[in-house]
DNA sequence: CGAAACCTTGACAATGTTCAATCACTGTGG
DNA sequence: CCACAGTGATTGAACATTGTCAAGGTTTCG
């Protein structure tokens, strides 16, 4: 892989020369298929993974087989990072393509060393750690405090780009099995809260496209349930 | 403050002599009485908190008033680096003395200083942030997987430091009230299900202290529904 | 002692899950 | 080209869990 690639990331952008060569030499690309899995358990605590295009589903099983999903990742994120001061954790995820994805992979120890040589990369990371820290405060608040039905909706508004325009037309990134379960909750719940916030909120339903009267009446409508004021900043 | 003090926490053990010096010139040592509001809106987004001593309470409030605990602070656990990077950031929130409580501030922008000039300090950041990331994932899946019992039985285990004993004796660190709302449910809940729990899980209450008449067992019951292994490691 | 906070309990309402049935859509192989 | 299986999506009914409201008991502390 080239050097200015990385360059052009958010989280190595600020690396040092020495450093991109260093990645454009170890970095593996890789490209599947919807629905392939990525990591199996064993590469998963020494593999660090970048997203480049599409998206891509972080899931973790309990003891009793009921599966959890971590994160999903679109372009530019990415996972892995905890293992650079953990070496030997036996922390089993999933990762498994949910569109045609392309992505890049890094062992974990030679990204241990770089870290540990170029402190302009470790203030990038630890920037967008922080920066997932309050995404993940923000989830934990509204499965706290938001009802399904609230929690469809801030989500809209999430991926409407926060904007305040009328008649706005969405496609939703993903199938609706998988964004319930993203949101915390069952798919026949997700279906049911949907058609309610569209009753509610003046919405339609187009299969996976949603016409959105005005963008506006919705945040009236959910953002007094979270601690953040419309328009927020938080990511997908 | 003294510079050993600094040496002797987790988060600044690494830092230079010079970072040590500088820390012991800025940081500002206060004690708090319970109850005590210490932070205000226009102090949270420039102030670093390190808690020393005592228990703290991190909340927000949502735009129609609901309270939101965002994190509860022991020793050595601290919050507000987030603003380093984010200077003018709006993100309010509160901080409580739950218990009589030290900490030590620092004003964000020398701190920042202080980590663009210290690469191992940096690195002792991203360390614990990565590993605060790692809380709250599993937070997120406890929040989703988990019943009210079940989380009760999650930090009774936690707090018992993973001990395989029987006849444990434990105390809760804080109030039920608040531990209620750290568990993301009602007062009235919380004691309900920790009634149910102690049934089935040979467990007897006597205001704070809970009488474990098997750790093992409990952990049969509960560990089931989480994608870690008993014993585990997360943290309260 | 008395006020305030903490905690518990009961009755009931609201919310979300489970299970089963059904339908629409897609891609496959005959 | 059609039959068919498989996935995704929706709906209804019964049920489980959690929240709300009201009341009362207990503890703490000035």
């Amino acid at each position: 892989m080239q050097e200015f690639f990385f360059k052009k990331t958010p989280l190595f952008s600020a690396a040092t020369p020495d450093t991109l060569r260093t990645l454009s030499q170890l970095a593996k690309r890789h490209s599947y298929k919807k629905g392939c899995l990525i990591l199996n358990n064993k590469q998963a605590s020494h593999t660090f993974l970048y997203v480049i295009n599409g998206f891509l589903k972080i899931f973790k099983e309990s003891t009793n087989g009921e599966e959890v999903i971590v994160d999903i990742l679109s372009k530019d994120h990415h996972c892995g990072e905890y293992f650079i001061f953990q070496p030997n954790q036996d922390e089993a995820y999933h990762a498994q393509a949910i569109t045609d994805v392309e992505i890049f992979t890094l062992q974990i120890s030679p990204l241990r060393k770089l870290i540990t040589g170029d402190h302009q990369l470790t203030l990038q990371f630890l920037q967008y750690t922080l920066q997932k820290q309050q995404d993940l405060n923000m989830e934990v608040e509204h499965l706290t405090i938001q009802s399904a039905i609230q929690r469809i909706g801030c989500f809209i508004l999430r991926i409407s780009e926060l904007s305040h325009g009328q008649n706005v037309k969405l496609h939703l990134p993903y199938d609706k099995v998988l964004l319930a379960s993203r949101l915390g909750m069952r798919a026949e719940t997700f279906s049911r809260a949907l058609a309610k916030l569209c009753a509610q909120c003046d919405i339609t339903i187009e299969g996976d496209i949603l016409h959105i009267g005005d963008i506006h009446t919705l945040a009236c409508n959910i953002c007094l349930h979270c601690s953040k004021i419309f328009p927020c900043q938080a990511r997908d």
